[in-house]
RNA sequence: GCUGGCGUAGCUCAGUUGGCAGAGCGCGGGAUUUGUAAUCCCGCGGUCGUGGGUUCAAGUCCCACCGCCAGCUCCA
């Protein structure tokens, strides 16, 4: 007999029962399944030892996840019955974030998403036969049989990888036979609403050297509304994509003839560029970096000495020779700030040094990876080095998670997530140099009552690390800020200061990154924004338009005005109607547009429309000046 | 890099079984003098990604390469 405690009452059953058994006899309907300490079973699952178990409904979303699992081996088995059972080989089928997938190999077919619909249609017709889904637990020679005849060579495999302690399980539904954990719903009638959604390669076991399976994905919720919604977020964020607003925009061209993944700043882009960089410095001065500025490329002994060669060389673009030496563009800042770094000899006096530059590096992506902004092949990091003592990591690490955080939160982002990676097994580096380090991340992201988790053993082998999400608009994640430890470097230049004691100590060597990449960055705004860019950032701030051509004059005269304060305007002179140019002005996605007419020629005013609020009306000019100023200094979205 | 899909005007796209390259927007010229999301007319613009091949004839079929897209993998 086990004890099992279902929603505060404790139960005796016997060893074995199932989640649904117990259930029932607590009195509880319409589980989906349950929380066994802590891991998700289905009802049809036996529960082997004491346990709490806490039940779930259809409202947690656990109990999607038991349903899209479901869902793939409907698929899977959609797919058997059109493609013949002998053809199609499973790989592996599990729930995503959304919905799920399978991987499948189809002798002789190639899916395209034209068959999608055939297949769903199928599944439908699986999931309104209503076939019990039901477990069995079986031993693992019966198991290696059973997919042997089935012809299931990826199974095979897996089952080979499944530790001897575990219990192999499979479902059944009708005669479709797949080798899985579960959880599972009890019948395939009470899938929800699915929709396949595309086609794509995956390697099996995410192995290049092994075969490419089709990986067929699907994304399914409970209700119906539910789904709708979640297409509408795809229409939305394909409406935010940045490469098409870049283009729109007129902010960054990416051209083939020049190179892929090598953009070009387009005077849009330019000048949005610049209010960004310029303010990054002003930021950066404020907390005490000193700029430096570095070559695009460096001698191979460089490289040799960082280390890169050994490690990295298969992202940097291959070395020119000149004057019988080899040069390498360089894929990163480090080592030039650390020559720089070592140019005299350093007192703890001076430290922390903290070198800062936006570093424009190269690294050679394969191309199947570039996309737009986000990952490209010349990009320009807003790099520092930290150089400090290990009394003052603490306070270093502290003062850089805010500065991050404070200049996220000025580009209007106010969701962050943080990640902390710690040792991993091949590390370098003493244990007192880890735990300090580790414990400096650590208190810097209680001390700012951060949401953070902790990626154990997932740090690079020369040091742990903080990485800073941030949840954009339509709630995506996207990592920005990095501080990563080096204590790799810091040996292999044979960095040192001279401490109090007159003798030479190793400093600890701190690389961050808050933006990430201007590149990168500026795709995930663009998309955070739709295009509509924050005032202070907008490339044009105010578009003044005259209604006819007579009042062109004042118009010009307002331009002047305006830029002597220093805002960021043009005047659309074109011989076309209002309507035409507001919407012009609208697409342009421009924060402001003054509407000049003869009332505001004859009062001396501007007529006021905010991209944001509408139509404002007429105002004083003074009044318009200090508006659009408040919101600039405010960074006001 | 790998798998699959796609490359037609600056942009978005149409182009049937192989048979004279099209539209809208944009751009240039003209008319219009406009009050809060598209005024009208005319015109310029393409070696159909590149190079081979099949064919009387290729945007269309075949091959190779380049690029883009969805993923895998990798990552700022």
């Amino acid at each position: 007999m086990i004890t099992v405690e279902v929603e505060g009452r404790v139960f005796q059953v016997e060893e074995g029962t199932t989640l649904g058994d117990i259930l029932k006899m607590a009195g509880i309907e319409g589980a989906i399944g349950g929380k066994v300490n802590g891991k998700i079973y289905d009802l049809q699952t036996p529960v082997r030892s004491s346990a709490q178990i806490i039940p779930i409904y259809k409202n947690q979303p656990e109990s999607l996840e038991i349903m899209r699992h479901s869902l793939a081996h409907i698929m899977a088995q959609a797919l058997k019955e059109i493609y013949g059972k002998d053809k199609v080989h499973l790989g592996v089928g599990p729930t995503t974030e959304e919905g799920f997938y399978y991987d499948v190999e189809i002798e002789g077919v190639r899916l395209s998403e034209d068959d999608l619909p055939k297949i769903e249609e199928k599944m439908r017709e699986i999931i309104q036969k209503n076939y019990p889904i039901l477990r069995r637990e079986i031993s693992r020679e019966e198991a290696k049989r059973l997919f042997e005849n089935l012809k299931e060579k990826y199974k095979l495999e897996i089952i080979e990888r499944i530790s001897p302690d575990d219990v192999i399980s499979v479902y059944e539904q009708n005669d479709f036979v797949d080798l899985c954990r579960g959880p599972h719903i009890p019948s395939t009638g009470m899938a929800g609403a699915f929709k396949l959604t595309h086609i794509s390669g995956a390697y099996w076991m995410g192995d290049a050297k092994r075969p490419m399976l089709q990986r067929i994905h699907g994304i399914a919720f409970w209700d119906h509304k539910d789904l709708e919604e979640r297409l509408k977020f795809y229409e939305e964020a394909k409406k935010r994509d940045h490469r098409r607003l870049g283009r729109e925009l007129e902010m960054f061209l990416i051209d083939e003839t020049v190179g892929p993944g090598l953009v070009l700043w387009l005077p849009k882009g330019g000048t949005y560029r610049k209010v960004l960089e310029d303010y990054w410095r002003e930021e950066h001065e404020k907390r005490g970096y000193q700029f430096v500025y570095t070559p695009h490329i460096g001698n191979a002994r460089l490289w040799e000495i960082s280390g890169h060669l050994d490690y990295y060389k298969p992202n940097m673009f291959p070395p020119m020779q000149v004057e019988q030496e080899e040069y390498f563009v360089k894929p990163m800042n480090c080592p030039f700030h650390i020559a720089i770094y070592k140019s005299k000899v350093r007192s703890y006096k001076e430290l922390p040094i903290k070198l800062a530059e936006l570093g424009t590096v190269y690294r050679y992506e394969m191309s199947g990876v570039l996309h737009g902004l986000m990952r490209v092949r010349g990009f320009t990091q807003d790099d520092a080095h930290i150089i400090c003592t290990a009394e003052q990591v603490e306070d270093v690490i502290h003062e850089t998670l805010e500065f991050a955080i404070s200049m996220l939160r000025d580009f209007g982002f106010r969701e962050f997530k943080v990640y902390i990676s710690t040792k991993p097994p091949d590390a370098i580096g003493s244990q007192e140099q880890w735990e300090i380090a580790e414990n400096s991340l650590k208190r810097a992201v209680e001390s700012m009552n951060l949401n953070y988790e902790i990626d154990e053993g997932g740090g690079a082998f020369y040091g742990p690390k903080i990485d800073v999400k941030i949840k954009d608009a339509i709630g995506r994640l996207w990592q920005c800020s990095t501080i990563q430890f080096d204590f790799n470097l810091p040996e292999r230049f044979d960095m040192t200061y001279v401490g109090p004691d007159n003798k030479r100590h190793r400093p600890y060597m701190i690389h961050r990154a808050l933006l990430g990449s201007i590149e990168r960055f500026t795709g995930v705004l663009l998309e955070h924004y739709a295009g509509a860019l924050p005032v202070w950032l907008s490339p044009v701030q105010v578009r003044i338009i005259p209604v006819s051509e007579k009042h062109l004059p004042y118009s010009k005269e307002l331009e002047m005005r305006l830029r002597s304060e220093g805002l960021r305007v043009e005047t659309d002179d074109r011989q076309e109607r209002l309507g035409a140019k507001i919407r012009d002005a609208e697409l342009q996605k421009i924060p402001y547009v003054l509407v000049v007419g003869d009332r505001e020629v004859q009062e001396g005013k501007v007529s006021v429309r905010s991209k944001k609020e509408g139509d404002l009306g007429s105002m004083e000019l003074e009044d318009f000046i200090k508006h659009i100023k408040e919101k600039i200094k405010n960074k006001a979205p």
